[in-house]
DNA sequence: CATGAATGAGAATTCATTCAT
DNA sequence: AATGAATGAATTCTCATTCAT
């Protein structure tokens, strides 16, 4: 009858309560991380966090809201983080800029990486209408911001959705590994740098019309500039569709 | 009760069996494409497929077993599938593959995404080490193969995971969308084209040596304030990757 | 997302399954009785059914289906007696059709005024639709069709409501002396049986105009237009008590 | 623990006392009206009230004691009410007199079906006996003050019990009416007086040795001669309960 | 006295798995 | 082999009541 939405209940004191919170999403957090989905459940996470399940559902009306607030509380992790990173990238170049962010994604997700998938698995079927829409959003807008810095540089057919493509090729790369192994390897930061600076600055491969028809000389630009940036490896190469 | 293996139980009378086996994981497959994990059982798979659980045991030890199947079943077809693709690609160049490529995994994916992402969960929290990671390993193969008859356009730099990689890459762009919106938005295969094709051809960023020469001024001011982000470990090391 | 609605679920194999509906049935029954709605839980009726949660579930797919039941149930059995009453008082007289019903009210009802009173008081709550509406239909059809063969005595001015309103006063009588003492007082039957008769055949005491205007032999012409909104079935009647 | 009474706690400073009494039990009828039994809950009572739950069991000691307080006022009020009405009915006729408390009884009760029921249902499964008993007895008493004063009018072999009997038949009446439709049909107010005034002034319509010894058309004479006995038996008592 | 966070026993319901037929 | 009823541990969520502040 209630709708019991997804947000947190209206935090009771201030004090007590931030802290309650903090704990309880600490102890999720946990659980998440040591037993995956399959072991989270509320009397769980209440367990772990030292306190009642009932004192949990005072905080968040259902499990539901408990997950969705451990993704929020993720995502705006990951926003600040990307946001500073972002800042103190101000003079360098894309190349570098990418480097570092994969860096980053490295070393944050292989942190967690249960934990990772498991909110993102769960992200995927909560009805998290707008609220978590906007974190992402919030996300690739300072992903955009990063690459419009550099706009030059980039492929002249970028996408529009450029800036969140690297964010999920990012993710999937580091996912990718985090399942098969406890400790990243070595080459898994210059896989991703590879990925998103390919994305970035590469010429599109082929369009469509190229496909079918042929060859025309405005796709030779882009080539091109692939070209450059490729190095002698690409050379001898007849064509770019 | 112990140790229920993975794997379906001995097939009895080769002949009913196999029919059987295959009603069930359609059966299976055709709940998790409705439904999704939630409404995912074993009780609901064996109504399904029109027998009784008890039959659904007699194929599989558990559910679990069932799932791997599942699985295992859905990578065949899909290395099967791409060793077809591949085959019919021999003459083609690298941009028309990897093109190709983009719009089968575009087709084969956004057709049953919370499929293909249900299977994508479960596969991460199943004890399925050995036995999948050889089905993932022939259709990494079939890739590879592809991309060493086009050696020569490869960057010089390409690592050695590349072909795994570029699955991954399509797999997440692909389910990123499929997540969010019912059709394909039009530009997706172009994106995935461009993000593998990229990956392929593209010099990486910046290589190691460049870093940890220093032939330049600019990296090192990068260097210097991605540092301060990066966590104590990484300090006195000479790079930021 | 169902809407497990309120109906039993598909009988198994009707010949255990009718056993155990029953087993079930009676077991609900029972707790009813012996600890009111209080007690009242699937757990606690699986308990003294002798059979585990899980069982009674696949007979009912919730709480409100086993009440609904139940209600269901003593709704037949009522339909069913009186049928059979209103049979044996083919050539008795309307006072002693009325005794007899209010004999059998009170045996009736007296039996379980715990389970009576529980039963009506769910009945309220249940999103009972059609269903047991029908069958509250046809047990004021039984007696509508008792009272139609006493036409000539009724009052002429008879409600349409008259048929139920018999077994609502019986009820409510029957109850509020079962809640009182363990035994059925002695005069409660002529209780009843009073009330129903003086239902049936005492003139309406006074209409409004009466109460307002005057006090002159307006009675009569208030009687007649009463007497059109009556039902059909009061029509012939030559008196009006 | 063991024996929690049902009176409201020994009145603190009879002042903010009275005070906050009527806020809880206010706000206890403000929840029951709108949300029936199902929403019923100390917590939820409480915040309607505005106070904490703490305060509201400063002044009931638990659950029970707040709902039979509930019920006590609800008699209260109806004792009130009845009494004035009796008053205001000095000068009627038994018809219109009864005709008033049908019309009293209509606008009452169906005000708030939802409460009416809830704490009718509530006082069955309460360990309420003697205080509740108390004030039932007050409002039968003032409806036996008004009986009396028609003494003449009632039927002889008037049951002790009438007074009751009118009262729950006006009640079983209203509130089966109630579950049914938003506003009260137009003709339960008739419906209620004629049952009620049938009740009080018809003869019993068969004694039971009738019912055996004598199988004839005589009903008519039966009613005349119990009518003539009647006149006379009635007349020395007071009254007739 | 008031507060309201904390408690935790319970209640409804699900589902993997077994086993008698 | 097939069947499908039976099982019951596990899970989500509620609410009467307490007690430290």
């Amino acid at each position: 009858m209630r709708t019991p939405a997804l947000e947190p209940r209206k935090a009771p004191r201030q004090n007590r309560s931030k802290a309650m919170l903090d704990l309880i999403l600490e102890a999720a957090t946990r659980v998440l991380q040591r037993e995956s989905l399959a072991g989270f459940n509320t009397n769980r996470v209440a367990e772990v966090a030292g306190i009642s399940v009932g004192s949990l559902y005072q905080y968040f009306p259902n499990k539901a809201a408990l997950v969705t607030a451990l993704i929020d509380r993720a995502q705006a992790a990951l926003a600040a983080a990307l946001e500073q990173l972002v800042a103190q990238l101000a003079g360098s170049t894309l190349a570098e800029a990418v480097q570092a962010m994969a860096a980053y994604a490295v070393r944050q997700q292989y942190g967690d990486p249960l934990l990772a998938a498991a909110l993102d698995h769960e992200e995927r079927r909560l009805p998290i209408q707008g609220r978590l829409v906007e974190a992402e959003k919030r996300i690739v807008a300072i992903v955009q911001a990063l690459l419009d810095r550099h706009a030059a540089q980039l492929s002249i057919s970028l996408p529009a959705a450029a800036a969140g493509d690297c964010l999920i090729i990012a993710k999937a790369l580091v996912e990718a590994d985090a399942g098969r192994s406890a400790v990243p390897p070595a080459d898994l930061e210059g896989r991703i740098a590879r990925a998103i600076y390919g994305y970035l600055t590469v010429a599109a491969p082929v369009d469509r019309l190229t496909l079918h028809n042929a060859a025309k000389p405005l796709p030779n630009r882009a080539r091109r500039s692939v070209a450059k940036a490729a190095t002698g490896a690409a050379r001898r190469r007849g064509h770019a569709a």
